[in-house]
DNA sequence: CTCCTTTCCATACGGCGTATGTTTCTGTGT
DNA sequence: ACACAGAAACATACGCCGTATGGAAAGGAG
């Protein structure tokens, strides 16, 4: 079986779901395909290039476009959830990708689809960016810190005092993982936040 | 002058402000020190241990207590900005910090200050360590996407259409970068959604 | 002065990315 | 059918890396 482009990124894919990005080398991508190491710098430039191609081939994977029909709240939600399926799918990749200032680019659907959803909530045009770029940063961020296992250490953490008997609701039904849970309080409180700035900013500026 | 713990962490420092964390190497290290590579290893177990012992070095600096007269959104800005500050003091090192899931511990005095803010903020004890995660994680999101240069990128990003004549407010009489403007926009954000969140807790849970 | 511990240094191993040069294969034009 | 050009594969080698191992200098304790 020849070497192709696609071949290789999928190899690399393979040994960095199954190792982590900084275990994958040449070498052993190579080895892994039966071919000698230096056969793949004809389908690849060199180690960087194959890292963006591969990261390039799961990105575009589910970059998506939202249901024009749902509150904006709802498609941001939809969006950053890809996100996380997509995290979670591929978590040492992503987690290399997330940290890659060039993850994200103006003419990904993604943010092409992001920018029409601000647009839609009644952000002002030129706000528009700096509220997609944000929302970027914290959903990167947030997930980040729950592939890294942050999240969870983090958020079962008993800061000093376990004085008072925390009464009433007895376990709310577990629904999942703390970061289950994390998640979408992250991106509520967000989105919370969002809510009050649009307010403040068709208050402000545009109060016709 | 001999081989010091402090003094290799200090050199190894100096070596990634000016040349980044995935160039600092054992070789170089023990040359800018006049020194042998295999002397380090008489003050330091290995690498790993260097760079953490780096990062706690730098992390140490800062972590700090707030004035408890402000108001618990201002006193949340202060821990945020101690924090930007020192990225911005080295951003190499706390990129890369940013990224291992033990840079904040529970018996950090940051992590101690910040659950007391939220505390006196009046969030529910068993929601202070979720709200603190959701914090830090946010915070390092926005200050590492600050930090290689993709917030810029992003924020300054037009989305497709350049329609409107953008009337009004000529040049906003420049404040700062970009960045400067971003990351205050993000912990504005932030809290605002923190403070509707509280006032649900409030409301739904502890109405006495 | 001796002995022991700590520090320092020299050498070496296996792994890395990849520059360079050679061989083998493959697809055409005649 | 054949020759030949270009692409693909391979072998070797260079300069890095982290660090295991073992020997040489240095400093304090008896």
């Amino acid at each position: 079986m020849p070497l192709t482009e696609a071949g290789i990124y999928t190899a690399a894919l393979r040994l960095i779901d199954a190792e982590g990005v900084e275990a994958l080398s040449m070498r052993k991508l190579a080895a892994g395909l039966g071919a000698n190491p230096m056969s793949l710098y004809h389908h690849v430039p060199n180690k960087a290039a194959l890292l963006r191609g591969v990261a390039a081939m799961v990105g575009a994977q589910v970059r998506t476009v939202t249901q024009e029909d749902l509150p904006w709240q709802e498609r941001i939600r939809q969006l950053a959830e890809d996100f996380r399926t997509l995290a979670h799918r591929h978590p040492n990749l992503m987690a290399y990708s997330f940290r890659q200032p060039e993850f994200i680019q103006p003419e990904d659907p993604f943010w092409v689809a992001l920018a029409a959803v601000l647009h839609d909530a009644g952000a002002p045009q030129p706000e528009v960016p700096r509220i997609a770029a944000l929302l970027c940063a914290v959903v990167t961020g947030v997930l980040t810190a729950e592939l890294n296992g942050a999240l969870r250490r983090w958020s079962t953490l008993q800061p000093a005092a376990p004085a008072a008997p925390a009464a009433g609701e007895d376990g709310p039904a577990d629904a999942g993982t703390e970061e289950d849970r994390m998640f979408p309080l992250a991106l509520d409180t967000i989105i919370a936040g969002l809510e009050s700035r649009l307010a403040a900013d068709r208050a402000g500026q545009n109060p016709h």
